[in-house]
DNA sequence: AAAAGGTATCTTGCGCTGCAAGGTATCTTG
DNA sequence: CAAGATACCTTGCAGCGCAAGATACCTTTT
């Protein structure tokens, strides 16, 4: 029982929104990172083993382009598999939240 | 920036969890974990060192009691440290659960 | 032209915590 | 008495976010 909400759902959440915002278009990580970090509480450090990480798992695709001003970015874009993922991860997240709620609603 | 939501969160839920059941009534380590493995994923292991985490931070205290079958249990109850903590964390799940929302939103 | 500062990449070492697996003890049931 | 549920706890491992720092490019200031 339970088995339906997988354990990588709690380290998934960040996963989660990096894959949803790319969904909206083509970003690079220092970007990404920023956007987040309004949101969400995230440090710079942690969105580069990430991505590295999702290209490993064949999530995103990378190209590099240059900048208008500063280095030249590397620009992911999201794979097939990528935007799959993001669909179910989006679904476990609603499934997960939901718990948490019903959880503290019965209090 | 950021800031209102604490680099705690991820690893909060399951302690928010722990003490939004504890609010209902004191309960004991097995049962706690037993309920929690239903809605969200969680291994009987994890559930020990977290109440003693609990514990010495102040937000729980603890008694033993007769069990009508099988061997004495160790209650936990909410201390009012523990259920101001609760109340914080809640509104801190809210923020979080919101801003994950949002960028889902978005896409 | 040198210095300063923002942009952008990435690495290293650390610490926390959830997990799997196993161990112990109690009590009930067959 | 053996089997199995209940209930506690420990150990070793692995993942991941983080802080801090290194590198490098480009623009703006001095």
């Amino acid at each position: 029982m339970a088995e339906s909400i997988p354990v990588q759902l709690k380290k998934g959440v960040l996963e989660l929104c990096v894959l949803a915002l790319l969904s909206k278009g083509d970003g690079y990580a220092y970007d990404i990172a920023s956007q987040l970090a309004e949101g969400i509480d995230m440090a710079e450090g942690t969105i580069y083993p990430l991505m590295r990480r999702l290209q490993d798992e064949g999530l995103v695709a990378t190209y590099l382009a240059e900048s208008p001003s500063g280095p030249p970015r590397k620009y992911y874009r999201l794979t097939e598999t990528g935007r799959a993922s993001l669909q179910s991860q989006k679904a476990e997240w609603s499934a997960f939240a939901r718990a948490v709620n019903a959880i503290l609603g019965e209090g």
